[in-house]
DNA sequence: CTGATAAAATTAACAGTGTTAAGTTAAATT
DNA sequence: AATTTAACTTAACACTGTTAATTTTATCAG
């Protein structure tokens, strides 16, 4: 019986297809100029076809930002070394978010900007790959704490308001390209910096 | 010779009746859900009766969002007391810039995240509404060092950081807004008193 | 190999989009 | 009253997301 599988994994196949030229169109010309029709002449199927295997074009975003967490959350996790000085540790996760959204801004944008606009009411579901982002977050931010090397903070305010300022920063560089920063890598050390200047014991 | 006048007054009449039908319309439905059409059917007009008073729909866009920029301009300088404690000042400017973002929230994001992607080129252009919002910040920061309450900071770097801070704790309150955020309040000033207190001389 | 069944993909249609060019109506001037 | 100018509209273009109905393709039983 091998034709069942062979037959999921071809849906798989194209599955995957259509989320691949769906990113890159996303990313290249904007969620909202990209159409259906657009996504399906770069896999040479017709339109519909695309609703066989996706609910709509928010559920095509949705799966598209979903690997991108996951990316994300990839990249934060290879950095996990030594938790002997957390709050160094807390900085260079810091650096390689904004990092992260600026080697890939369109996609950022796309998962932290343009998705909650069109999927309202599912910020962070539990089990979701951005809980498990913000977990990271919260741990790293309970490490400084235990460690001493912040004072006793709420780690859960103290988690969200660090990443408003690296939300802030990387969002700001990504959308005004063209204001006049006085240099990108002081400025996200900056941030990055002066938050953890003002939450030490 | 009364009647040029008048014309000219009926014309700006009509603009501020088309921008202020837009405005409503971007707030209530998103920017890119608005038609040329819906404006025009809300102030009983032929649809191509706007591209007589606006390049196109971006420059609705763009004209809607310099009104909401002097509006926070406004709010801001209202606020200027005493410099005596140029400290208490500046966490009194960033509450009201979040606090801004908050009670107009659709407002805010054509502002400072649609505008940007629709009007790339132009951030921050010289004698722009943009510019004095960002000039006035400046001033904030420039007083906190001088008085010596702040170390000696680069006052264009702090300027963008304190900025990149506000910024990110309004968008993400905005967007997610079924996160569970601690308290708002809370978070909030937890943003911008660490920032603060992280630059404290 | 044939016919039935199920899965996959397609065509055609709906009511809508921003914008342009050409045409019409209304007002002011001579 | 005729002409010029300003204001506005109609019709059209090539496009949009999505649904229902239909056709094609592949698998299975006999």
């Amino acid at each position: 019986m091998g034709v069942k599988e062979r037959r999921t994994r071809e849906k798989e196949q194209l599955r995957r297809q259509i989320l691949s030229a769906a990113r890159e169109l996303f990313v290249n010309e904007g969620y909202e100029s990209v159409s259906m029709r657009k996504i399906a002449n770069k896999i040479e199927y017709s339109p519909t076809t695309i609703y066989l295997y996706f609910e709509d074009k928010a559920d095509l975003l949705d799966s598209v930002c979903k690997e991108t967490l996951l990316d994300l959350l990839n990249t934060l996790e290879r950095l996990k070394e030594d938790t002997s000085d957390p709050v160094k540790a807390l900085r260079k996760s810091g650096r390689a978010y904004v990092e992260f959204g600026l080697k890939y801004p369109q996609d950022y944008k796309l998962t932290f900007v343009i998705r909650p606009q069109f999927q309202k009411g599912l910020g962070l579901q539990q089990g979701s790959v951005g809980e498990r982002v913000f977990n990271y977050l919260r741990a790293m931010v309970s490490e400084c704490i235990r460690q001493k090397a912040f004072r006793q903070v709420d780690v859960e305010t103290t988690g969200q308001a660090l990443w408003s300022a690296v939300h802030g920063v990387t969002l700001l560089l990504i959308d005004f390209s063209d204001f006049p920063w006085t240099e990108k890598d002081r400025l996200i050390d900056m941030v990055i910096d002066t938050m953890i200047d003002g939450l030490k014991a």
